[in-house]
DNA sequence: GCCGTTTTCGGCCCGACTGTTTTCAGTCG
């Protein structure tokens, strides 16, 4: 919470240093915004561990800003901040939020105008004051308000999960054209981000005139912004704008690399290439032929431009600068989980609690999407509100699955339960139950606000029962919706691995937890990981996909994740003893 | 303001697009 508090008033440092022209700070607080965004540690318990120079061991952050830091921690307040408010004393992160508005501008029409805020510029903009600026045309202020229109409407970002379908249904139509030799997703879908801005396709085309005209007029497309030779610009139903680029065959590797991202990450790429005397660019890798003449030296495939920058390839899942151009250039770089190698699912439910489906329509789904086994883990206990098992259910359950292993072959079911940590982390099933089920998860489902210490003291009890398995939705985030409790992750990490207790990768669209930052901790702790869905109805069973996708964002290898197990060895080791 | 297997000083990612201008500033990804 901290540091997405003190990231937004970086932010907006840089931005005020850039209304006042000054030169490389405003990149430089941007960069430390970001970095502490993206930061998975508490900087309040940086420094309260390590002080000042801890701060300074965090990238991007040096004397200065560490300074800053210390000062927002100490008094909630930053003076330098405080002081470019006053100069300027608009809301600067509604108004930057509008797409064209930049710094500069904000700071001229605050000037001229007094516009502190969107309402103040919606105002502004129907009297047609802002065309009356100088450098300011009918153009800009048309886009202002249609900038105001987009932004009360979009929601702003979306869930991957509710638009991969789509997009590869795109990509896949496009590659089924005559005219196309190769089309392919970039941007954040291509990175597999939880969620996504918009989408960002090229293609390498014969005839680029039919493919925008295919592109255009696809039922899903709700608007089309602009249609041009090389590049299509149009909005789809589900709410998002999608891109379209025909590049040169010559050029798609470093047109695939450039537009896949991330923005951090290309900027690291293109460092290195400044390094080795070269540059990087959409078009390809360029080697300096004399004082302004540059050589094409490749950029057909992102393999080659990797190599041309001395790395090896790297998954676009890692691609978030966060280690990964490093770990490179010391071929250190994991071999994270593919895709194909999750063998199992093991969180659903079923119509014996809040599922839609029965036991035997989610084993078939399951089996037709090629996994080798599954768990049946419905609600039990005091979860009335999503149709808990009693215990007597539960021990019917147990019977159904037995005989429906003996019915359908080709696939494992195991019998699993999500059970409930209670307020003192105890399990609300009796332990004479647990005993005689495959696998069972314990998830916090109720008192949300407990303190840090209570909440991590809470699951950290739950993981001692030695029936527990596996913490399901160990953070409790809901994307967009909730932040998780309050957790001493570290610690929670410590006990898992002393109790041998695994932690969850739940798939499900909207939560995605363990987050990717969270699973390269564990990984990093040794703490082993299982994926789950937590489907609740069989079309959410492909889901698990997206599990596997922030694995591997996590930096999480086959070894890492349970389910990569064949059945026999996965029922060992799952066991606590 | 940050950073350093060439540096504690002198660099800092790159190009396209747009709208306003007659050569460019601002914004974006």
């Amino acid at each position: 919470m901290l540091n997405q508090k003190i990231a937004k008033i970086f932010y907006q440092i840089g931005e005020y240093l850039e209304m006042e022209d000054v030169p490389f700070k405003p990149q430089a607080y941007e960069k430390a915004g970001r970095v502490l965004e993206s930061l998975s540690k508490d900087v309040g318990e940086i420094y309260k561990e390590k002080g000042l120079q801890g701060l300074k061991k965090i990238p991007g952050i040096g004397e200065s800003m560490a300074k800053k830091i210390e000062e927002f921690i100490k008094t909630g307040k930053i003076k330098r901040y405080e002081e470019l408010k006053k100069k300027c004393p608009v809301n600067l992160e509604e108004l930057s939020r509008i797409e064209g508005l930049g710094p500069k501008m904000i700071k001229i029409l605050y000037q001229e105008l007094g516009i502190k805020n969107i309402k103040d510029l919606e105002k502004a903009a129907k009297k047609h004051l802002i065309q009356k600026l100088y450098r300011f045309g009918p153009k800009v202020e048309e886009n202002i308000l249609r900038g105001i229109e987009f932004s009360k409407k979009s929601k702003g970002r979306f869930l991957l999960g509710f638009v991969l379908d789509t997009v590869k249904l795109i990509e896949k139509r496009l590659n089924d054209l005559d005219e196309v030799e190769i089309a392919m997703v970039a941007g954040s879908v291509r990175r597999r981000k939880e969620t996504i801005g918009d989408i960002d396709i090229l293609v390498v085309a014969k005839n680029s005139q039919k493919v925008m005209d295919f592109f255009v007029s696809m039922p899903e497309v709700e608007a089309v912004y602009s249609k041009g030779s090389t590049r299509s610009s149009v909005r789809l139903n589900l709410g998002l704008d999608a891109d379209l680029r025909v590049v040169k065959k010559e050029s798609f590797g470093s047109a695939l690399q450039y537009f896949t991202g991330s923005k951090e990450h290309n900027i690291s790429t293109r460092r290195i290439a400044q390094e080795k005397g070269l540059k990087l660019n959409e078009y390809g890798v360029y080697k300096r032929k004399n004082q302004n003449k540059w050589e094409r030296i490749g950029g057909a495939s992102e393999e080659e431009v990797y190599q041309l920058l001395g790395l090896p390839y790297i998954e676009p899942e890692l691609r978030e600068n966060r280690g990964e151009i490093e770990a490179g250039l010391k071929g250190r770089l994991p071999k994270i989980v593919k895709y194909e190698e999750v063998k199992a699912d093991l969180h659903m439910h079923t119509t014996w609690s809040d599922g839609s489906h029965t036991i035997e329509e989610m084993v078939k789904e399951a089996k037709r999407l090629g996994r080798e086994y599954i768990a049946i883990t419905d609600h039990a206990g005091e979860l009335k509100v999503a149709g808990g098992m009693s215990e007597k259910e539960i021990l019917l359950q147990i019977k159904e699955i037995e005989a429906l292993n003996k019915k359908i072959k080709g696939i494992k079911i195991l019998k699993g339960i999500e059970a409930n940590i209670k307020v003192d982390g105890t399990i609300d099933v009796d332990e004479k139950i647990l005993k005689r089920l495959d696998l069972v998860i314990a998830s916090v489902h109720s008192k949300f606000k407990m303190s840090k210490k209570e909440m991590t003291k809470r699951i950290c009890r739950a993981m001692q029962n030695p029936y527990v398995n596996i913490i399901g939705h160990p953070t409790g985030r809901v994307i967009q919706q909730r932040a998780g409790y309050d957790l001493d992750f570290e610690e929670i990490l410590k006990e898992a691995k002393r109790t041998n207790t695994f932690l969850e990768i739940n798939a499900y669209p909207d939560r995605l937890d363990l987050s990717d930052i969270n699973i390269k901790k564990a990984v990093e702790a040794g703490v082993k990981l299982t994926i789950g869905t937590d489907s609740h109805h069989k079309n959410q069973l492909r889901f698990l996909e997206l599990g596997i996708a922030q694995a591997r964002r996590g930096w999480a290898k086959k070894s890492d994740i349970l389910n990569c197990l064949p059945l026999k060895e996965f029922l060992k080791k799952i066991k606590k003893f």
